[in-house]
DNA sequence: CTTTTTGCAAATGATTTGCATTAAC
DNA sequence: GTTAATGCAAATCATTTGCAAAAAG
């Protein structure tokens, strides 16, 4: 069950590279598989250490460069904001993200939106929008 | 008029300042003035440049620092994400921001957004929400 | 007079780039 | 074979820090 979920995962992947003219290669499949079981935001920093058993001679750039392809194909996202390092989100339905201003935890917060009037304002001005970012700030329960 | 808005802009400033137990210094007023005149989002480089001719020797750490205070005081915005380089807002009312994919331009989007499903969402995981962040992206009408 | 703020120079740290090598297709 | 992807080292660049001098209260 759990190897079911694995393989379409990584066809999932396969799939979208292909469809994107990207190559497929083994550290665009094994990035992706790490920051699936990490299930929670990572830098690319936090990624590389947990990637680097299964890829030896794996760089930073190359961490950089395939999660930042993987947010385009929307497989993951990649958020900013937090603190000095980008995170990189193993979860691409939408959701939205809750700052901690004293420990700088980032939670995720699920929850329906209502972006009508966000949409209407928006397309008033002419503007063809792809993507809405929610972040809430604030102090986590842990810090209140 | 416009000297009377000035002279209250400068009087709600300085009275936030002396709220907080911060002094209230050149630096502070002129740069809050100069963010307020430049009327749009600006990086904190493009206010250093503004600012110059008015408070000669002035450095991009206080701009930093006296920007990053308005921000806190909450007559102004920070905006991070857009880009590399964080700008500032003259508009501190809620208001949401559209970035350009392809230009970087950062526009501002008027419309009242129904939070009451993330509040609900967030004070359900304990989390003391004191802002919201929403951020469109897409492709701006000159880009489209 | 005491403490904060400033300016300068230097440090920091995340992300990107150039280029030769390797791997996909 | 061709072209894109990788790894390495070095560059970039926004932001922050340490510290002595200046200004606010």
């Amino acid at each position: 069950m759990s190897e079911t979920t694995d393989t379409s995962s990584d066809e999932r992947l396969t799939a979208a590279l292909r469809a994107g003219g990207h190559r497929v290669t083994a550290q665009r499949l094994v990035l992706h598989r790490v920051l699936q079981e990490l299930g929670t935001h990572a830098t690319a920093e936090e990624v590389l250490q947990a990637a680097a058993p299964r890829l030896p001679g794996l760089s930073l750039p190359t961490v950089y460069a395939s999660l930042d392809l993987l947010a385009r194909l929307g497989v993951a996202r990649r958020i900013d904001g937090a603190g000095a390092a980008a995170l990189y989100d193993p979860r691409p339905e939408p959701h939205h993200h809750f700052f901690c201003r004293s420990c700088g935890r980032v939670l995720d917060v699920d929850a329906e939106l209502d972006t009508r009037a966000l949409d209407r304002a928006a397309s008033r001005e002419g503007l063809a929008v792809d993507g809405v970012d929610v972040t809430l700030r604030g102090l986590c329960p842990d810090c209140a």
